[in-house]
DNA sequence: GTATATTTGTAGCTAATGCTAATTTTTTTA
DNA sequence: TAAAAAAATTAGCATTAGCTACAAATATAC
């Protein structure tokens, strides 16, 4: 029977795997911060951080928030009271900074590159945890590279 | 005290709920396409799909993926038989020519940017999931567009 | 200061993704 | 063809992310 195309050979299938593994791993950080992230801009906006302001801006349940915020706690990136606001640890800090850095650098790139902003929010959201360094260099190089789109 | 900075106003909170909702949708989406791309690969290159060889591609073990292909079976992506190859349905084989055809864009994107093949594959793994509409065509028109590092 | 409204927390559920261990089926090999 | 090897399935566990419904605490209003 004529099976096996054996058509082109994509990609090596350890490097795919590694791949895999790489999003798997970033969708396991990514959730963090983009709750830390919310939180800090709370932070910065009100002066706390308070759970049902954190459950409007990412859109589930106060109740998901509250275990959210008790893992996060756990993983030593910011700090609870009962019934209190939250707060950001010194690594939830830094943790946030770097993800506002990103996600910044990700939507600046966007509108440069023609998306609508509001696209370029809604996407960036999606795509700046899943973007290598080497990549986010790629992309710093060319929001300040004056040279591109000129006709 | 002096609590409350109010500084730049980023986004609306609204706005901003509905791009982690979008987030969270993709994210219910993305494994799917990842496992039905592997699969469409599979069979083109083999013409068959084992679920060893998929958990190879993915980098997970073969119980997850056995798991994974009863919900994708469920969700009419694909068909199987106990101890058989996976196929794909016509659903999946949609799913599979879109996903891939994305890959694709975002990969030859991430490329003519300047991003090394190895990290743009690993990369695009990531992103293609969470790219709208608008953004990919703006990915397609960079990539086409000869005009762009012209020094 | 009490009553009401808002906010937060707890209990308990579903579903998905991952794993190891043990079993069953299929394939290969001697 | 019978034994050994390889592949797939099943059972059962842990973790995470959601939810609704209900209870408790805090804040607001009178």
């Amino acid at each position: 029977m004529s099976k096996k195309p054996k058509v082109k050979r994509v990609v090596k299938p350890e490097l795919q795997a590694k791949g895999h593994m790489r999003t798997r791993a970033a969708h396991a950080t990514e959730l963090a911060e983009d709750y830390v992230e919310v939180i800090s801009d709370l932070l910065d906006e009100h002066g706390e951080a308070r759970v049902s302001d954190i459950a409007a801006r990412i859109g589930v349940t106060h109740v998901t928030v509250t275990k959210k915020v008790s893992l996060l706690a756990r993983d030593g990136l910011v700090t609870t009271k009962p019934y209190r606001s939250i707060f950001l640890t010194d690594l939830g800090r830094e943790v946030a900074r770097r993800s506002r850095e990103r996600h910044q650098i990700v939507v600046d790139f966007l509108v440069k590159l023609g998306v609508p902003k509001d696209a370029a929010h809604t996407d960036a959201e999606g795509i700046e945890h899943h973007v290598s360094s080497v990549t986010l260099e790629a992309f710093k190089r060319f929001v300040k590279d004056e040279v591109n789109g000129a006709s």
